[in-house]
DNA sequence: ATAACGGCTATATTTTTATACAGTTTCGCT
DNA sequence: AGCGAAACTGTATAAAAATATAGCCGTTAT
C-alpha cells in the first residue's frame, strides 16, 4: 500500500472518523466544507488518490459511495501480549500474539491492551496460567493497595497484588506457594504497566 | 413503537440486511429494484412509515439519508442472564440484566448467551462468584467427562462439571466445600443449558 | 356507504451528488 | 531553470436522489 501525505493522512481520518460516528459515507461537498476547501473538485481528487493508493474504494456513479478497504494494519479490537523478554518495552511487536476482536469499553476504565498471563501466583485471585487480562495503562500515583498490577521489577514483568508504605512497595501474590515481592522505590527499578481491568479466558481448560 | 404491517417488516427487514451487507443505506431508487415497484414513490411512502412509526430515522435533503433507530441496532452483543429462577427458562427476558457487546465468535465454539455466577462452587477452576461465563446452547450427547457446562437439575440452574456412567451423571464442584451432584437420567429431570465456552470477569473484585 | 388507510402507479420537479475541464500556486527535485 | 506532483480554485454539467402531486384499488372500520 502506498505511502500517504500529511494531508491525504488528515482526509483519510476524517473520513473514517465521520463514518464511525454516523455511519454514513460523506458527499464531496461535504467533506469540502469540513475542509473549508472552496471547490468540490479539492475533495474530488483527494479521494481519487486515496482510491489510487488502495485506501478506499470508490463506487462510480453513487452518491455517498464511499467505502473503507479492510487495511492489514487497521486494529480491530486490542493487541494481545504474550511473554514479554526482561528489560523489552511491553508492546513491542515481537511479543504480540496478534489481537482479539475486543470491545475496549466493556471494561471500566476502559483497557489499553491485553496479556497473557503466565503461571499461577495468582491463582487464588481466580487467575490461571493461560488467562488474558485487559489492562490499563496507569500511573503508580493513582493506585491504591489491593490493586491487581502489571508491574516491571528491574526488567521482569509480573501480575501482583499492590502494596504500598511509603518507599517500601510489597507485590503480593495470591498463593501461598509463592512469595511476595519487596521493592524500595530507592533502590530497585520498579515500573508499572498498567492496572488489571478484567479477565478472559477463551479455549482451553475451562 | 407502532406495529409493522407484514409488508413493512419486509421492507425493514431488507434495509436492515442491506446495511449489515455494504453498509450503505439504500436510495429510493435502490428500494424499488429490489421490490420491482414501478414509481420510487412506493419506497417514498414507505420509508416516511417505518420513520413514522420510529423504526428509521430521515434525513431530509440527503442521498441515503436514512438512520436505523437506536432500539433496532442496539441488538448488538450478547445477552447477558442473571439470576435464573428455578424451573423458568433461560431466556425468559425477566432474567436478563442487559447485553455486553462481545464478539460471540470470540470464543470457539461460539457462544449464544452470557450467564453471571453465582456461588464459588466452581472455585478451584478460576470461576469467581459474579463472573461471567459464556455459554453454548449443546447437546448432552455431545458432551464429554470434565467438560464444565450449565445444569438444570429437577429445576434448578447450576454450573458444574460433567461426568457420566451410563444412565449416572455426576455434576462435580471445584471446590471441597461443596458436595458432588448426583443424578440419575431415568429419574432426576435433567436438561442441559449449554457449555462453557468461555469466561469474562469485569469490574469488582480484581 | 363511505371514509380511512395500506400499497401501490405515473409523472414531474427540485436538490444533491458526482465528476469533467481548465487553471493557479507552492514545493521539492534534478 | 525547468519539471512534476500535491494541493488546491472556479465553473460547468449530467446523473442520481429526494420529494411533491394526483390518482387507483382493495380491505377494514364506523
Amino acid at each position: 500500500m502506498d505511502e500517504l501525505t500529511l494531508r491525504q493522512a488528515e482526509i483519510l481520518a476524517w473520513i473514517r472518523a465521520r463514518m464511525a460516528e454516523d455511519n454514513l459515507p460523506p458527499t464531496r461537498a461535504e467533506l469540502m466544507r469540513a475542509f473549508a476547501f472552496r471547490s468540490p473538485n479539492a475533495a474530488e481528487s483527494h479521494l481519487r488518490v486515496l482510491a489510487r493508493k488502495g485506501y478506499i474504494l470508490l463506487q462510480g456513479g453513487t452518491a455517498r459511495g464511499i467505502r473503507l478497504c479492510a487495511s492489514a494494519e487497521e486494529e480491530i479490537g486490542l493487541p494481545l501480549i504474550g511473554r514479554v523478554a526482561a528489560g523489552q518495552p511491553m508492546l513491542a511487536e515481537e511479543f504480540r500474539e496478534g489481537a482479539l476482536p475486543v470491545d475496549p469499553r466493556l471494561f471500566s476504565p476502559g483497557a489499553d491492551y491485553l496479556l497473557r498471563v503466565q503461571g499461577m501466583s495468582m491463582r487464588d485471585a481466580g487467575v490461571l496460567d493461560g488467562d488474558i487480562l485487559a489492562v490499563r495503562h496507569e500511573a503508580a500515583l493513582t493506585l491504591q493497595d489491593g490493586q491487581m498490577v502489571v508491574a516491571r521489577v528491574n526488567g521482569e514483568v509480573t501480575v501482583k497484588r499492590w502494596k504500598r508504605d511509603g518507599d517500601q512497595v510489597w507485590l503480593l501474590p495470591e498463593n501461598p506457594e509463592f512469595l511476595p515481592i519487596s521493592v524500595d522505590l530507592q533502590r530497585d527499578n520498579l515500573r508499572i504497566e498498567g492496572i488489571v481491568v478484567g479477565l478472559l479466558r477463551i479455549g482451553g481448560k475451562l
